[in-house]
DNA sequence: CGAGTTTCCTATTGATCGATACGAAACTTC
DNA sequence: GAAGTTTCGTATCGATCAATAGGAAACTCG
């Protein structure tokens, strides 16, 4: 049964970089979100016919999900700033700059893909509108807890609210990922960030 | 030269509701954002066929930004609010707080239609996607003009980043706008709100 | 009533959507 | 080199998109 790793030994080999389709994918939906990337859009992009794209990747949802995933898969992530920050208060603030930095890189579109590639689409789509939904609250949760951590740990005073904390850091995030997109500096969301952490207990 | 208020006085009467039908639009777009509406869906949810769609409102981008003129005409907007305040402070936890009553009405979808209706779209939408950034953006400049005032009055401190401010509130309301669409009580966006106005100068 | 005007509904347009059928091509194994 | 396996490119599927053609229907005016 071993299947990781074990790669087919017959047959015509791939003609393309898979990882470097799955890159050009995920730049597109990046760029125009989900439902409005189309398939030629893609085959355009990537290289790839669209058969070949539907051996290779499914169809089109689990390409989305898996350009997700790449999304999601670098050495730094939201889980990783949290856990590895030495007060809630850091986990923030790191969280905030983290975002502001990426949501303007000069290699990749403005913006959060998990922010603005499903926010309003049809119900057609309603299944990637819940994932990634999902997805957003699971690391709005992970910020909770944090903020709940340094409560009982007496680093944040006991009335403090971590579920509007953390709600107002994720508002936050969201909210420099339209700013980005609608032509704001990083410079600006820095500065943004820091205002937003200036309420911060 | 007498056009405003003439009404057509031959000819067969509109069968439908102009108000009424715009209405179901606009919550339709509010909903759905601009691209995942669908003219069948207008056509529904309207009750008036297509043809009587295109001779009343012309075609569907036009339709849109009526949508929109209408979502903005309510008695109090954006600039009735920061205008009428006695403060850049009042001003900016008044936005808050409005938008988080207007982002979780019963009889509303979640979020706000400006912050979610054109987030990422094709480039066919590109001018609606721009429409809507330039009165997003028109908005936040009001609020900084209003902080910029009371820096100048000697009601903020001198050196009060009266950019970082007003982006900080938009922010705030964009990413509320995203937390309502994911499900989060009206209750919680109004602790956020008071989060966000913790630190305020 | 008849002429003029405007909106109505039915049916359809060409374009594009996501997804696939099918046979040729390219590889490994025997 | 033949058999087996996998991917390739071409051509296309039915469905749906936004938008419209064309004639009947409903009104006002004379």
């Amino acid at each position: 049964m071993e299947i990781v790793g074990s790669k087919p030994r017959t047959g015509r080999p791939l003609s393309f970089n898979r990882d470097e389709a799955l890159h050009q994918a995920m730049l597109l939906f990046w760029q125009h979100g989900y439902e409005a990337t189309s398939l030629s859009d893609l085959t355009a992009a990537m290289g790839v016919s669209a058969p070949s794209i539907y051996t290779a990747f499914g169809d089109k949802k689990r390409l989305f999900l898996e350009a997700v995933g790449r999304y999601l898969s670098g050495p730094v992530t939201s889980a990783t700033i949290i856990d590895s920050a030495v007060s809630a208060r850091e986990a923030a603030a790191d969280l905030l700059n983290t975002s502001a930095i990426g949501f303007t890189g000069s290699d990749t579109p403005p913006g959060c893909l998990l922010a603005t590639s499903a926010i309003s689409c049809s119900t057609a789509a309603a299944e990637v509108q819940h994932e990634l939904a999902a997805i957003r609250r699971s690391i709005e949760k992970r910020l909770k807890d944090r903020v709940a951590l340094d409560i009982q740990k007496g680093v944040l005073p006991g009335g403090t609210d971590a579920d509007a904390l953390a709600g107002h850091v994720m508002a936050v995030i969201q909210g420099m990922s339209t700013l980005a997109r609608d032509g704001a500096p990083r410079e600006k969301l820095l500065r943004i960030a820091a205002a937003a952490m200036r309420g911060w207990p």
